[in-house]
DNA sequence: ATTTAATCGAGACGGTACGTCATGTCTTCGG
DNA sequence: CCGAAGACATGACGTACCGTCTCGATTAAAT
């Protein structure tokens, strides 16, 4: 009855192989440019890969170059879940500090902050990886809540702004440390 | 012919009014221009001006963002002084946040960021400005510290970030308001 | 011994349908085109149709463009026979102008040309189209020379090139007409 | 009072050395590259300017290509004065033909036809080129009607289109010479 | 009836060239 | 000597086709 669904797929399919080439090349220009702006031409070159195969599948540049980097933090900053929320929160900073600080996801996030500077498309997208970002804080501290950690009338929406605003503007900033000692200190403040 | 009296200065001086079209040119685009790129083309065309002339006055494009910017936004946001520690920080959240708010200020403010991110002069600028902000904020903590009004081991470093660094995120992400109630919450926060 | 007639044909065959659908869209997209490239991407979406198929029965798009073309004008221009040298010559040419001009064979013509100028086997397969007319010419002049008609001594092949010459140059450029005064004018010029 | 002539002109001028090493890159691309495409990219390289250069002063590549050639033809092919209309046209036929034999001219004479194929501005500039080769034929003929070489009811078009007809269909098929007893044997078979 | 193989439409692939745009530098001219 | 206009070399952009290469679905001959 649905023609859509009779009619499976048509035509050659998506090489995931090209897939895997052109994000690892993203990611490792975005690492290795020191900042300056990566082009698609680059990208496309490094990974094999002709330019249209490129926006094909994604709507630009920056689609690209977020993917790789959602890729890489949904690896580098698992969920944690110890049972307590000051452990959770405590938890996630450290490897949220600890991620944003070596290669290649430090230069490569810095770029990407940077390119967003330029395109207004990659900086909506950005709007969208940091909403999964604050998801993940936000189903911490909702779990803390729900266990009785934290008093029923926080404003859950502002703790999570200050967590990773404090985050953000540190790292981009660079004026003082994101360490362990500092995922300690932003996770005492928030719930002290 | 020269009918002013002895000058120091040979040739033509600069041409003030050309240097107000420019920044006024450049204030204005950034208003308009929502989010979308500013060209050193752009301003100059809307100045009337040659790219020259843009270039003679100011090392890049973002210091002539820059100087147009805080030209206006120099008197916004006073040092409160009203005699407590949370009555000076929610005054000087609800004065930053509603400044920051209207147009133009607010199209100019998040593009003149995103400039920033490119060019390391402007980037060193920026740094000096909001070192002065910072600088506000540290005075009314510490004046309250001094006061007894927040415990002497609070670390006023991390209290700052996550000030500013709360206004940032919510100011360029745009995601959530930044009005005379969230001024009152994230005082609450930060000194509950 | 020979395998090939061993094995007469086994899967599918070849869909009479398509060809035709191709040859028409060729046909069709030439005629409407006005000196615009035509591509292979066009073609074959015009005939609901895979490119494949294209390159699977002809060797370059050039092939299709004139095998589209010498289908519909193989029989318009027959070879006269009135008796007389300049009665053939003038026919002849009356018929070479008229085949030439109306739509869609003029500009499909005009576009084979020009493709042709790239495909060199397209070229071949053009050369041996014009070889073809060159013959019926040289059939005319022979037989009117035999007649007596035109001095023994006149260059045959130089008056064929300045008969056909003229006609290509024309048709091609445009910029004079090529109707049976024409016909009547080039015949009297080169049997004056 | 005309405004337009009171602004002799402002910014800098054309670069003559740029417009020289393009015309000289195009045509030097266009002898060697054997009939292969001549790209922008490849003429802007070879003559050391950017692509905006050629596209500021030019509509199209086959512009350049044309004005190149143009130049060229008009130096290699002067419109003769021998004082006969015999010998006008065999000395505009002989230096027509060996022209058109050696390089660089007969290459990219072909090239450039080939280059017309694909582009509809070309050919209309091809147009124009051929335009001004029949006037320089127009010239001969004309001068010598009127010293009494022609009869006045000689059609001068249909003769000029003969000529050129004649050697183009030659060149481009180069089925048959176009030397100087060609030359001679077109001149007499048009005059005689 | 089953197998086998070539066809079909569809469309992804690695490429090349296109024509446009912005950048920052450099002339040129009138004031 | 200043300021405007604008040409210049550079290099990224996103698009259009090229010719090749899978795909799953037909279709017909050979078994």
């Amino acid at each position: 009855m649905n023609s859509k669904e009779a009619r499976p797929h048509t035509g050659r399919r998506r090489n995931e192989a090209a897939r895997r080439a052109i994000l690892d090349a993203a990611l490792h220009l975005l690492a290795d440019s020191d900042g300056a702006p990566v082009s698609v031409e680059t990208i496309a070159r490094a990974a094999g890969v002709g330019k249209q195969t490129l926006y094909r599948w994604w709507p630009s540049k920056g689609a690209v170059l977020l993917e790789a980097l959602t890729e890489r933090a949904a690896q580098d900053v698992p969920s944690p879940d110890t049972g307590s929320l000051p452990g959770d929160l405590r938890a996630l900073a450290t490897a949220t500090f600890q991620a944003a600080q070596g290669p290649p996801t430090a230069p490569a996030l810095r770029t990407l902050v940077r390119e967003a500077a330029r395109d207004p498309h990659l900086a909506e997208l950005m709007a969208t990886f940091t909403e999964t970002r604050r998801a993940a804080v936000r189903l911490i501290l909702e779990r803390g809540r729900d266990r009785g950690e934290l008093p029923a009338d926080r404003d859950i929406d502002l703790m999570i702004d200050q967590f990773y605003g404090f985050f953000w503007y540190r790292f981009l900033l660079g004026h003082a440390p994101l360490d362990a000692t500092t995922a300690q200190d932003i996770t005492d403040s928030l719930l002290g």
